[in-house]
DNA sequence: GTGAATGCAAAGGCTTTGCACGAGT
DNA sequence: ACTCGTGCAAAGCCTTTGCATTCAC
């Protein structure tokens, strides 16, 4: 079975219609072993330069919301100005890299437990998000 | 010595010039006890409140800005369309509730020292932050 | 055929910029 | 006086919206 075949019914089976767009965004996202994070723009200029055809900008961000929406992607903010989605949506934490303004993934096995000792009555946590922001030394 | 006095002061010793808007803005974010989350959007309309005179959108941008610069206040993002600023600009981290969209302070001892066993040659850590997301239970 | 998705351009929201005017030292 | 800060409106950037067209089922 095809890459693209598998896509299509991965998008039918979770209610999106399997569109050549959505297929395509597909094949730049989900294609590689590795997950790996972007920007919008990112993923715009990826689109340019993997097909000949483009992709209207308003349906690259339908798609990534509804992507995201369906959980096949994270959002990582890092700050209001800077914002990325992640392929990887399984539980973990990143490394901010201030210098060169990217992210690197630290897996769950790689931090220790957090244990918070503060409740708030009523609420449960829903997720734990932890941002390691880093610089070169000296 | 009056609480404007002392912004006075630390304005200056800051090398920024006490202006009458910078002051104001000071005596809105930094006389109370209890230190606290804003967004851009709520500081102009507690400006508001508080004062007779308006300051301009440039001014209070450029004011936050420059606070944050020297200092005296931290940015927290949640998301690419949300961002807070906090006038505890000491170590600590966040319950983010999903349900009313405000931030809780955790305080760094309440929370057990977090532990990465993963290194990036070359570079430091620079800052860690923790953000929980927490909703209601049912 | 019918409803959903796309593409385009226009509108929207938030933030920054440019420049003349005003205020602090 | 000189420089920095402010205010205003305009410009910018990113994202969303509205609507006609196209596509999947």
């Amino acid at each position: 079975m095809s890459a693209s075949t598998e896509f299509i019914k991965k998008l039918r089976d979770s209610g999106l219609r399997p569109t050549k767009q959505r297929i395509k965004i597909c094949e730049i996202l989900f294609n590689s072993e590795k997950t790996f994070h972007f920007s919008i723009n990112k993923l715009v200029k990826l689109i340019k330069k993997n097909s000949n055809e483009k992709i209207s900008l308003a349906t690259v961000y339908n798609t990534v919301h509804a992507f995201k929406k369906k959980g096949y992607l994270k959002e990582i903010s890092i700050n209001s100005m800077q914002s990325f989605f992640d392929t990887n949506t399984s539980n973990h934490h990143h490394f901010y890299n201030l210098d060169n303004k990217e992210l690197i993934d630290i897996h769950d096995h790689e931090v220790e437990p957090i244990k918070i000792n503060k409740e708030i009555p009523g609420k449960r946590i829903k997720s734990i998000e932890l941002l390691v922001k880093i610089e070169n030394k000296n």
